[in-house]
DNA sequence: GTAGCCGTTCTGATATCCAGAACACTTATG
DNA sequence: CATAAGTGTTCTGGATATCAGAACGGCTAC
């Protein structure tokens, strides 16, 4: 998808943000070896973005500011699926005192649109915001499994399937096999395969057309959580709450 | 606060990228005649931030993507604020029913860094990440009153005193007043100044060495809210919420 | 006091951005 | 059904803005 005639500028602003990110606030000469750019260059770009309220300076230190929240705040907000789906997917967190979380794929990635923390969820470090590989999650799964094969074989191709654990879903072959048990299943299920102890419980929401929208799921220790309830009472409750969604989208 | 020597080129993308927030998914050629450039220069600007995940196009149309979040979000959860106070926020949500709310200043400006909504909370199209002047709510207020006086001139100065509602603040003297009552109650009130029938309550955050980190706030409608329960129970439960955070804060 | 950091400013050679024209394609329209 | 008018995309070269490097001023350290 590279464009045949990039913007070389725009792109070491973007560069030099993302570093700002993984750095934290950081002082003009570090980022300008980092970057492999002139301290001069790295100071023009952090003042034009301080000026646009992109970057923050406190001393002389710089750093990501929360514009960048306000842009993609307003971008989310503006989502139908989340202006419907996000009083369920708190709902449902609130009945099953479990952590729900709200996911829909963009680029071949997936992307958190929210989560939600029931009365004795367990502290996960996602964050609405968060790009996870599709394959590695239950949410992730159960997306797969409704989007044409085409598009699947692209996101393989475009991401990989790298494992990520030693549990997880690391070939082609294990991938078709699973994204088949979703769809007989009706929800996917990740049991450990991201996090040890950790399983989750993921249905789609389609739109009337059948077109995959996103996934809403639940996250439970292992501990907390039976194979009964697992594809019994809790299983139900996700696929109610997709339902509902699905429901309140097509008016 | 103007650059001295402003990059040009990623002003011109920032000046895409709000146009695009503004309007919409949209084609090129609109783009090119609301920012005056040649339609080749759009172009190239939109395909080098599709390239980096921050600018989606679906057919003929582009529009920002989620990839904003991404760095908004992962920019809250690296602020120690944010990680203490959310699960108060929350709680207090909770503990009232009503919708609340987390404030912080950045350039002069009110952020949202989250709201949270009890059971029987009121609707507002607020949303993490919205701006809004400081002397036009509750927890604006609340910051206001306890920031250096030079400061306060500064913000005034920047971003003018704009009357939003015949109610709300709309003078130096006015604002001074507000700021000096705030300080003597503990707590800010906002009694419809910002949308009629709508009462909030904030309570300011502040650091061991007395610095002013945020705001907590209630909101609720006046129909539900006495002026006993206002400056009685309702007041307490705030502070004691901004309380709790600043405990947390210092370890 | 002076050596070594830092962020900031300045300059001009040069890389690159971008207007405009041409192209490919789809959708209106007579 | 032709053809006109819209769209997004590609290409080019001359104008322009970017950026390396050097110089500056303000720190802190030793």
């Amino acid at each position: 998808m590279g464009a045949k005639h990039p913007v070389r500028t725009t792109e070491k602003t973007l560069a030099l943000i993302e570093e700002l990110m993984r750095r934290g606030p950081s002082g003009v000469t570090e980022l300008a070896q980092d970057l492999d750019m002139g301290k001069s260059a790295v100071h023009n770009h952090l003042t034009t973005l301080q000026d646009h309220g992109y970057v923050l300076k406190t001393g002389d230190q710089y750093q990501p500011g929360l514009k960048f929240l306000e842009v993609g705040g307003s971008i989310r907000k503006s989502m139908k699926l989340y202006q419907v789906a996000e009083p369920e997917v708190k709902a449902l967190a609130d009945e099953t005192g479990e952590l729900t979380n709200l996911l829909v794929e963009e680029q071949g990635l997936g992307v958190y649109l929210m989560r939600s923390k029931g009365e004795d969820a367990v502290d996960l470090d996602t964050y609405a915001g968060l790009r996870t590989h599709l394959h590695t999650t239950a949410l992730g799964k159960a997306i797969l499994a409704h989007l044409p094969e085409p598009r699947v074989e692209d996101i393989i191709e475009q991401h990989g399937l790298e494992r990520e654990t030693p549990r997880s879903i690391g070939s082609r072959e294990e991938l078709f096999d699973a994204l088949e048990a979703v769809r007989d299943r009706g929800y996917a299920i990740d049991d450990g395969e991201r996090l040890a102890g950790l399983r989750c419980i993921a249905a789609p929401v389609k739109d009337a057309s059948d077109d995959v929208l996103g996934a809403v799921s639940v996250s439970s220790p292992a501990t907390r959580i039976s194979d009964e309830s697992l594809h019994g009472e809790l299983s139900e409750r996700v696929l109610s709450a997709a339902n509902v969604i699905e429901l309140n989208i097509n008016y």
